[in-house]
DNA sequence: CGCCGAGTTGAACTGAATCAAGAAACGTGG
DNA sequence: CCACGTTTCTTGATTCAGTTCAACTCGGCG
């Protein structure tokens, strides 16, 4: 169970099992149907999650009440509202349950302790930090320099998994596009 | 000189004078014309920059061959190319100077070597790389949500600085429209 | 002075949104 | 296990934001 975090890590950095074990010490299991809110907008985001099993996705609501998804986490793919969390402000976003969920969540405040304690830790983090800002980098270029039949293709040459498993209108919103547009793309060929 | 960088870290984190100095002496000072590229598409980028002075400009070249700027940054900004200079690969951006610049910037071997000597600098460089995270989300979602005047009137209403000092082409591109279009906007109210 | 890059203007065109309506898929309760 | 309502997906007509292309203006610099 744990094992699938340790993997997670190890990808990373090299951590002794001393360390491994202060930090899986500090984390919390939770189990969560589908359609199930992890974070509503408006709350302070205190934690940070690791998701063992399913699908999540992390969104807000535009101004017509739209839901933009901003972002889709599924196995083995760590998640948060990073700025509320660091900033412990209300949240822009909300984080939703699309599958049952299996998930570790750890709290701020006991993360900060082994951030003091446990240097490895923070290179971690910091790794995955510039990580999220590459993936973001390029999804941005990528939407700037494609159209929405190209973003399309794109994403479903290279994410077929989500394809399968996320519905339709969320793949839409998540392209930036309206629904009714990217069913006519879908059938258009 | 030295002073500002020292200025800027304090904002994140407590360095002692020791660290500090350990730390910038492994930097070195540059200055560079107006026009000029610290970084070309195709190379390997092999340091991080401080700002000192001036204005700078990352991009890249989209199929017709136009610049698409993804990020700008002034005084008191790191930047470098990321996913190259953490992978060691081949640039898809190239930075350049828009105005004469002052700068510092930092070897990649050096600053790998002092994460081990100095606990905080990781911590330094993981809280940037959060801030950048925030930075660019917000950047897509409201890409995403405003339609191009608001994001005109956005930007125009954060960054008055860029405004003066960025020419309007370097601007459409970084707001994703052409430069037509701006012009348009510009002169329809 | 003449040229070149930056910015402007307008006409024609197109990618994508909106609106409205129907078809299919789904799940819940009887 | 069928019937029903709800949610998701599709289809087509209309409209509009933003691009493209081409011609023109302006200011600066060699």
């Amino acid at each position: 169970m744990k094992q699938q975090l340790k993997k997670y890590i190890h990808r990373y950095v090299d951590f002794s099992d001393a360390e491994l074990d202060a930090f899986i010490a500090k984390m919390e299991l939770i189990k969560l149907e589908k359609k199930k809110f992890i974070l509503e907008e408006g709350e302070i985001c205190h934690h940070q999650y690791f998701l063992l099993e399913g699908l999540v996705h992390t969104f807000y609501l535009d101004q017509d009440g739209n839901e933009r998804t901003s972002s889709f986490a599924l196995e083995n793919w760590w998640f948060t509202s990073l700025e509320s969390y660091i900033k412990q402000s209300p949240s822009f976003y909300s984080i939703q349950t699309i599958e049952p969920c299996v998930f570790l969540k750890i709290a701020k405040t006991d993360l900060d302790a082994l951030f003091d304690t446990i240097p490895n830790l923070e290179k971690f983090f910091r790794l995955m930090a510039q990580n999220m800002v590459i993936a973001l980098q390029r999804r941005t270029d990528i939407y700037q320099k494609m159209i929405s039949k190209e973003r399309y293709e794109y994403f479903r040459r290279n994410f077929p998994e989500f394809f399968q498993r996320v519905p339709q209108y969320l793949i839409a919103s998540y392209l930036e596009i309206t629904p009714e547009y990217l069913s006519s793309l879908r059938n258009s060929k």
